[in-house]
DNA sequence: CATCTGTTATATAAATTATAGAATGTTATA
DNA sequence: TATAACATTCTATAATTTATATAACAGATG
């Protein structure tokens, strides 16, 4: 069950928070390799927003390499196997929440509690394909 | 040894590094309760930037509970114990961080490694207080 | 062909970011 | 007490980012 929502009030920019809502869904297995996003004007249509402003939250995707614009002009979720460029971005996440976590005083188990947590609500691999 | 550094070309805006890299050296060790804070414009001189961009920053971190303001005078480093608030904005750094890596493919096992990882390099506590 | 699609361009408006200076009041100290 | 150092508040400005709006264009689809 694929949604995406997003709080117009947020700090968060709009475009941010689409992309956010994306990876969440393929995070969470309800969007995989392959699948179709709904067209600019369709999903502004729906989240009663400017298509520019899908179009750039798609722009960050296709830039991160997450998802592919195909001949048919269709935006489909494309994810290589091999990605190293990612992994700075990635460990630049994990340090910005384990720097604020380890502040608020959470001890190293505490942190690998929420990992797990949250890791469980996910399509995470358990090994490598 | 606290060392704050900021890129001006970065996209992240002047002030959300500050907090950013003083976040980083209390997690790191480098800072801890009661340590006092630059005044802002020492540390404005420092980083030869404005000192209300200073302010911005510290305003961010007295907002989120991690530094006081004594006497009209000096910042200084100043964690509470028990600070439910913040737990919210933990899980929402963990969620977008695990998002992330579980999009581009990382196992449970790579995600809880790069986390005992960062977190040995910080000063996390093994049990509570 | 008519429609839907992404792309590109231009324009506008609001909000955010960053700098700047000045006035004020507090604290520390010499 | 006089001074320096400090944070606070206010106003002002400029650049950048965010979001919307409209239009024209070209490829794909039915």
């Amino acid at each position: 069950m694929v949604s995406i929502i997003v709080d117009y009030n947020s700090k968060i920019p709009i475009y941010k928070q689409i992309r956010n809502e994306i990876i969440h869904n393929i995070a969470e297995g309800n969007l995989q390799n392959g699948d179709e996003l709904p067209s600019l004007r369709s999903l502004a249509g729906t989240l009663q927003i400017n298509y520019h402003t899908v179009n750039k939250a798609y722009g960050l995707m296709l830039n991160d390499n997450i998802i592919k614009l195909f001949k048919n002009k269709r935006f489909v979720i494309s994810i290589p196997d091999n990605d190293d460029k990612s992994m700075a971005s990635i460990r630049e996440y994990a340090e910005r929440f384990i720097d604020y976590a380890t502040v608020k005083g959470l001890t190293k188990k505490e942190i690998i509690d929420i990992v797990n947590n949250i890791a469980d609500q996910n399509k995470v691999k358990s090994v490598k394909n």
